[in-house]
DNA sequence: TTCTAATCAGGCGTAACCAC
DNA sequence: GTGGTTACGCCTGATTAGAA
């Protein structure tokens, strides 16, 4: 309902792509206050799911360097980790994966693509590959190896 | 009722190509506004062409990237490139008689998911292997040469 | 009429938030 | 910290409506 009115305003309204402030808005203006929504840069992400792989938990002076290697604050990088960890946990838990399944949830949409790669004529893809691409669908949601 | 605040807004913020400007309409003053219908120029045709030929599905940066080009308004070139995604779907998909054995893929949701290959720390996959899949994807179904 | 820019209704993933 | 929720951003598919 109140969802709706706010799609409205994403209509015409810009972007915010780095994990920079927004935008200041007026103070006498009673706005609801648009919450941001920060999109990781590849960059940035490469470097929390580098350091996820090693530390899905990291302590609060490691949060900070990420916070200056990335550009991003602090609260923004914590709250990703925590994000991550209870994707990880619904994603990877509930299916205890064993020698080399996939994972039931992204994956449906991806297989049925991967399978294409095999009909088409052009497609640069061996079936090693295939196999390579299937087990990396496995630990791919927060670039965690299994 | 609703739909008129939604067009007050867009028109306040908007930018009207054509010089057809409806007046200025007060917000309380719900009348049915005219729905603005931009007409593209060859240039700005061009410019967004030529990126849907590369890419069909541009991320926000690029979007922001042309609007900036074009002189458009980032909603305007985005839904330009829904439309013409739909376009290109429903002329060229329904004749898969051609040699690309293009099924009911789509690009849409794949093309974020590919991308995630290159933030992963470990991704075994290189990076000949992700251009390949990327030229394939933008090929697939718009298969525009343009 | 046809073509298509703009809108609507709905779904998905997930960053940000909240309650515990 | 966690699990659960909210809402933002982006998409499709169908539809509405402005112009050639």
């Amino acid at each position: 309902m109140l969802d709706n009115l706010k799609r409205v305003m994403e209509n015409g309204k810009g972007v915010n792509v780095e994990g920079a402030v927004p935008s200041e808005q007026e103070v006498n203006q009673p706005k609801p206050a648009k919450r941001a929504r920060t999109s990781f840069t590849a960059d940035q992400l490469q470097v929390m799911q580098a350091q996820f792989a090693q530390d899905n938990n990291p302590d609060a002076q490691t949060l900070q360097k990420l916070a200056e290697r990335t550009g991003l604050s602090r609260r923004v990088i914590q709250v990703w980790f925590q994000n991550c960890r209870a994707r990880h946990k619904k994603h990877v838990s509930p299916n205890p994966s064993s020698g080399a399944p996939v994972s039931s949830l992204q994956s449906t949409r991806l297989s049925p693509l991967i399978d294409e790669f095999q009909y088409t004529a052009f497609a640069p893809v061996d079936t090693p590959m295939l196999t390579a691409l299937h087990s990396y669908m496995d630990g791919m949601l927060c670039g965690i190896s299994l």
